[in-house]
DNA sequence: ATTTAATACATAAGAATTTTATGCATAAAA
DNA sequence: TTTTATGCATAAAATTCTTATGTATTAAAT
Protein backbone atom coordinates (compact mmCIF):
# COMPACT_ATOMS: atom_id res chain seq x y z
CA UNK A 1 0.00 0.00 0.00
CA UNK A 2 1.81 2.98 1.16
CA UNK A 3 0.40 5.24 -0.98
CA UNK A 4 0.28 8.90 -0.04
CA UNK A 5 -2.00 11.75 -1.61
CA UNK A 6 -1.44 14.34 0.91
CA UNK A 7 0.03 17.40 1.07
CA UNK A 8 3.14 17.37 3.35
CA UNK A 9 3.52 15.18 6.15
CA UNK A 10 6.64 16.34 7.86
CA UNK A 11 4.83 19.16 8.75
CA UNK A 12 3.26 17.01 11.65
CA UNK A 13 6.17 16.20 13.30
CA UNK A 14 6.05 16.78 16.51
CA UNK A 15 2.59 17.04 17.01
CA UNK A 16 1.65 13.31 17.17
CA UNK A 17 1.65 13.40 21.32
CA UNK A 18 -0.53 16.40 20.68
CA UNK A 19 -3.11 14.72 18.86
CA UNK A 20 -3.29 11.40 20.69
CA UNK A 21 -4.38 13.99 23.98
CA UNK A 22 -6.79 15.96 22.32
CA UNK A 23 -8.49 13.13 21.07
CA UNK A 24 -8.19 11.24 24.37
CA UNK A 25 -9.68 14.12 25.93
CA UNK A 26 -12.27 14.07 23.49
CA UNK A 27 -13.34 10.52 23.85
CA UNK A 28 -12.32 9.54 27.25
CA UNK A 29 -10.93 5.94 26.06
CA UNK A 30 -10.07 4.77 22.74
CA UNK A 31 -7.27 2.17 21.42
CA UNK A 32 -4.67 2.66 18.89
CA UNK A 33 -5.95 1.44 15.45
CA UNK A 34 -9.22 3.43 16.76
CA UNK A 35 -7.13 6.44 16.88
CA UNK A 36 -5.79 5.90 13.31
CA UNK A 37 -9.24 5.58 11.69
CA UNK A 38 -10.30 8.71 13.80
CA UNK A 39 -7.58 10.84 12.63
CA UNK A 40 -8.19 9.97 9.00
CA UNK A 41 -11.54 10.91 9.26
CA UNK A 42 -11.35 13.96 11.22
CA UNK A 43 -8.73 15.48 8.51
CA UNK A 44 -10.43 13.46 5.43
CA UNK A 45 -7.53 11.35 5.14
CA UNK A 46 -4.53 13.74 5.22
CA UNK A 47 -3.21 12.69 8.02
CA UNK A 48 -2.43 9.08 8.49
CA UNK A 49 -0.94 8.22 11.09
CA UNK A 50 1.66 5.12 10.86
CA UNK A 51 1.41 2.37 13.36
CA UNK A 52 5.21 2.52 13.38
CA UNK A 53 5.02 6.48 14.82
CA UNK A 54 1.44 5.61 16.74
CA UNK A 55 2.45 2.50 19.18
CA UNK A 56 5.44 3.92 20.40
CA UNK A 57 4.29 6.99 20.84
CA UNK A 58 1.29 5.59 22.93
CA UNK A 59 4.11 4.05 24.45
CA UNK A 60 5.76 6.78 25.84
CA UNK A 61 2.66 8.66 26.95
CA UNK A 62 2.57 5.44 29.18
CA UNK A 63 5.66 5.54 30.75
CA UNK A 64 5.45 9.16 31.20
CA UNK A 65 2.19 8.26 33.51
CA UNK A 66 0.17 10.30 31.18
CA UNK A 67 -1.74 7.40 29.96
CA UNK A 68 -3.42 4.39 31.64
CA UNK A 69 -4.25 1.27 29.58
CA UNK A 70 -6.89 -1.84 29.85
CA UNK A 71 -6.47 -4.38 27.47
CA UNK A 72 -10.24 -5.67 26.26
CA UNK A 73 -10.55 -8.89 24.67
CA UNK A 74 -13.13 -8.85 21.51
CA UNK A 75 -14.10 -12.03 20.07
CA UNK A 76 -10.86 -13.39 19.73
CA UNK A 77 -8.49 -10.13 19.41
CA UNK A 78 -7.34 -8.02 21.70
CA UNK A 79 -7.51 -3.99 21.90
CA UNK A 80 -5.64 -2.15 24.48
CA UNK A 81 -7.67 0.99 25.59
CA UNK A 82 -5.96 4.22 26.53
CA UNK A 83 -7.21 7.08 28.48
CA UNK A 84 -5.54 10.02 30.53
CA UNK A 85 -4.56 9.87 33.88
CA UNK A 86 -5.25 13.16 36.28
CA UNK A 87 -1.26 14.13 35.07
CA UNK A 88 -2.37 13.34 31.56
CA UNK A 89 -5.57 15.64 31.71
CA UNK A 90 -3.02 18.75 32.77
CA UNK A 91 -0.67 17.81 30.17
CA UNK A 92 -3.16 18.04 27.79
CA UNK A 93 -4.18 21.77 28.62
CA UNK A 94 -0.66 22.59 28.56
CA UNK A 95 -0.11 20.91 24.85
CA UNK A 96 -2.99 22.01 23.51
CA UNK A 97 -2.44 25.86 24.27
CA UNK A 98 1.07 25.27 22.96
CA UNK A 99 -0.47 24.50 19.75
CA UNK A 100 -2.72 27.10 19.44
CA UNK A 101 0.02 29.43 20.23
CA UNK A 102 2.14 27.66 17.30
CA UNK A 103 -0.68 27.66 15.13
CA UNK A 104 -1.23 31.55 15.61
CA UNK A 105 2.28 32.31 15.32
CA UNK A 106 2.56 29.91 11.86
CA UNK A 107 -0.57 31.76 10.57
CA UNK A 108 0.96 35.10 11.08
CA UNK A 109 4.38 33.74 9.51
CA UNK A 110 2.68 32.35 6.34
CA UNK A 111 -0.11 35.39 5.81
CA UNK A 112 -0.02 36.62 2.60
CA UNK A 113 -1.21 39.45 3.90
CA UNK A 114 2.20 40.59 5.56
CA UNK A 115 4.17 39.99 2.62
CA UNK A 116 6.49 43.49 2.93
CA UNK A 117 7.72 44.09 6.45
CA UNK B 1 22.35 31.37 26.32
CA UNK B 2 20.68 29.43 25.17
CA UNK B 3 17.57 29.95 27.47
CA UNK B 4 14.44 29.35 25.94
CA UNK B 5 10.81 30.63 27.52
CA UNK B 6 8.97 29.57 24.11
CA UNK B 7 6.12 27.32 24.04
CA UNK B 8 6.78 23.64 22.05
CA UNK B 9 9.92 24.42 19.86
CA UNK B 10 9.29 20.96 19.06
CA UNK B 11 6.20 21.82 17.16
CA UNK B 12 8.26 24.03 14.55
CA UNK B 13 10.06 20.64 13.19
CA UNK B 14 9.32 20.20 9.24
CA UNK B 15 8.85 24.24 9.21
CA UNK B 16 12.08 25.86 8.59
CA UNK B 17 12.49 25.33 5.31
CA UNK B 18 8.63 27.08 4.87
CA UNK B 19 9.79 29.71 6.88
CA UNK B 20 12.89 30.41 5.23
CA UNK B 21 10.95 30.48 1.71
CA UNK B 22 7.93 32.56 2.48
CA UNK B 23 10.53 35.30 4.19
CA UNK B 24 12.86 35.08 0.66
CA UNK B 25 9.28 35.30 -0.72
CA UNK B 26 8.84 38.58 1.19
CA UNK B 27 12.28 40.38 1.30
CA UNK B 28 13.83 39.08 -2.20
CA UNK B 29 17.13 38.85 -0.54
CA UNK B 30 18.59 38.19 2.81
CA UNK B 31 21.75 36.67 4.53
CA UNK B 32 21.22 34.15 7.83
CA UNK B 33 21.38 36.12 10.10
CA UNK B 34 19.09 38.29 9.29
CA UNK B 35 16.63 35.39 9.03
CA UNK B 36 17.59 34.54 12.71
CA UNK B 37 16.40 38.00 13.60
CA UNK B 38 13.41 38.75 11.23
CA UNK B 39 11.39 35.60 12.40
CA UNK B 40 12.38 36.38 16.19
CA UNK B 41 10.72 39.60 15.60
CA UNK B 42 8.02 38.39 13.69
CA UNK B 43 6.90 35.76 16.37
CA UNK B 44 7.83 38.12 19.12
CA UNK B 45 10.50 35.41 20.50
CA UNK B 46 8.69 32.64 20.26
CA UNK B 47 10.83 31.06 17.63
CA UNK B 48 13.97 31.49 17.82
CA UNK B 49 15.87 29.59 15.01
CA UNK B 50 19.24 28.04 15.97
CA UNK B 51 21.98 28.70 13.29
CA UNK B 52 22.77 24.65 13.49
CA UNK B 53 19.25 24.41 11.72
CA UNK B 54 19.14 27.37 9.93
CA UNK B 55 22.25 27.13 8.07
CA UNK B 56 22.25 23.53 7.01
CA UNK B 57 19.06 24.39 5.81
CA UNK B 58 20.49 27.02 3.71
CA UNK B 59 22.43 25.02 2.55
CA UNK B 60 20.48 22.37 1.26
CA UNK B 61 17.87 25.01 -0.08
CA UNK B 62 20.49 26.18 -2.01
CA UNK B 63 21.52 22.67 -3.19
CA UNK B 64 18.26 21.53 -4.28
CA UNK B 65 18.36 24.43 -6.44
CA UNK B 66 16.04 26.79 -4.82
CA UNK B 67 18.03 29.49 -3.56
CA UNK B 68 20.84 31.06 -5.53
CA UNK B 69 23.53 32.58 -3.48
CA UNK B 70 26.02 35.94 -3.71
CA UNK B 71 28.32 37.21 -1.52
CA UNK B 72 28.78 40.53 -0.27
CA UNK B 73 31.62 42.21 2.14
CA UNK B 74 30.04 44.69 4.58
CA UNK B 75 32.72 46.19 6.52
CA UNK B 76 35.32 43.37 7.26
CA UNK B 77 32.42 41.05 8.03
CA UNK B 78 30.84 39.02 5.18
CA UNK B 79 27.16 38.00 4.52
CA UNK B 80 25.98 35.57 2.22
CA UNK B 81 22.69 37.24 0.57
CA UNK B 82 20.21 34.39 -0.49
CA UNK B 83 17.58 34.85 -3.00
CA UNK B 84 14.79 32.40 -4.63
CA UNK B 85 15.64 31.37 -7.45
CA UNK B 86 12.59 30.88 -9.80
CA UNK B 87 12.19 26.95 -8.90
CA UNK B 88 12.19 28.13 -5.43
CA UNK B 89 9.39 30.53 -6.49
CA UNK B 90 7.14 28.09 -7.67
CA UNK B 91 8.31 25.53 -4.68
CA UNK B 92 7.72 28.54 -2.29
CA UNK B 93 4.28 28.75 -3.50
CA UNK B 94 3.94 24.83 -3.12
CA UNK B 95 4.70 24.20 0.28
CA UNK B 96 2.47 27.76 1.26
CA UNK B 97 -0.09 26.13 0.12
CA UNK B 98 0.62 22.85 2.04
CA UNK B 99 1.22 24.75 5.16
CA UNK B 100 -1.80 26.55 5.39
CA UNK B 101 -3.92 23.17 4.61
CA UNK B 102 -2.15 21.92 7.80
CA UNK B 103 -2.56 24.77 9.76
CA UNK B 104 -6.31 24.40 8.78
CA UNK B 105 -6.27 20.21 9.56
CA UNK B 106 -4.54 21.09 12.68
CA UNK B 107 -6.88 24.14 13.89
CA UNK B 108 -10.10 21.61 13.00
CA UNK B 109 -8.39 18.61 15.44
CA UNK B 110 -7.42 20.77 18.19
CA UNK B 111 -10.65 22.94 18.40
CA UNK B 112 -12.32 22.51 21.44
CA UNK B 113 -15.41 22.82 19.44
CA UNK B 114 -15.14 19.44 18.41
CA UNK B 115 -15.02 17.53 21.39
CA UNK B 116 -17.78 15.16 21.23
CA UNK B 117 -17.31 13.01 17.74
C1' DA C 1 -13.99 -22.31 -0.55
C1' DT C 2 -10.34 -19.34 -0.62
C1' DT C 3 -7.87 -15.35 -1.28
C1' DT C 4 -7.76 -10.54 -0.08
C1' DA C 5 -8.62 -6.71 2.83
C1' DA C 6 -9.45 -4.96 7.31
C1' DT C 7 -8.61 -5.15 12.15
C1' DA C 8 -5.09 -5.09 15.98
C1' DC C 9 -0.99 -5.29 18.13
C1' DA C 10 4.42 -4.79 17.99
C1' DT C 11 9.33 -3.55 16.94
C1' DA C 12 13.62 -2.45 14.49
C1' DA C 13 16.52 -0.16 10.88
C1' DG C 14 17.11 3.90 8.62
C1' DA C 15 16.09 8.76 7.27
C1' DA C 16 15.37 13.41 8.25
C1' DT C 17 15.52 17.33 11.05
C1' DT C 18 16.78 19.68 14.96
C1' DT C 19 19.35 20.72 19.43
C1' DT C 20 23.42 21.27 21.63
C1' DA C 21 28.03 22.35 21.56
C1' DT C 22 31.77 24.04 19.41
C1' DG C 23 34.90 26.98 16.47
C1' DC C 24 36.53 31.22 14.11
C1' DA C 25 36.40 36.19 13.43
C1' DT C 26 34.92 41.31 13.45
C1' DA C 27 32.48 45.24 15.54
C1' DA C 28 30.02 47.58 18.94
C1' DA C 29 28.83 48.51 23.63
C1' DA C 30 29.34 48.36 28.55
C1' DT D 1 38.68 45.83 28.26
C1' DT D 2 35.59 42.44 28.77
C1' DT D 3 31.19 41.30 27.21
C1' DT D 4 27.65 41.31 23.78
C1' DA D 5 26.23 41.38 19.10
C1' DT D 6 27.14 40.22 14.40
C1' DG D 7 28.18 36.56 10.95
C1' DC D 8 29.58 32.38 9.20
C1' DA D 9 30.28 27.08 9.84
C1' DT D 10 30.17 22.13 11.27
C1' DA D 11 29.79 17.85 13.99
C1' DA D 12 27.83 14.81 17.65
C1' DA D 13 23.75 13.55 19.75
C1' DA D 14 18.78 13.50 20.32
C1' DT D 15 14.29 13.29 18.58
C1' DT D 16 10.74 11.87 15.75
C1' DC D 17 9.07 9.74 12.08
C1' DT D 18 8.97 6.46 7.80
C1' DT D 19 9.59 2.23 6.01
C1' DA D 20 9.63 -2.49 6.48
C1' DT D 21 8.61 -6.37 8.90
C1' DG D 22 6.21 -9.80 11.94
C1' DT D 23 2.14 -12.17 14.13
C1' DA D 24 -2.73 -13.12 14.40
C1' DT D 25 -7.97 -12.76 13.97
C1' DT D 26 -12.11 -11.56 11.30
C1' DA D 27 -14.81 -9.92 7.56
C1' DA D 28 -15.51 -9.42 2.70
C1' DA D 29 -14.94 -10.51 -1.89
C1' DT D 30 -14.01 -13.71 -5.68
Amino acid sequence: MYICFMGNQKLYKGSLQTIILKLLASHSKMYGYEITQKVKELTKGELNITEGALYPALHKLEADGLLDVEVAKVGNRLRKYYKLTESGTKETANKLQEMQEFLKTMQHLVNPKFSVE
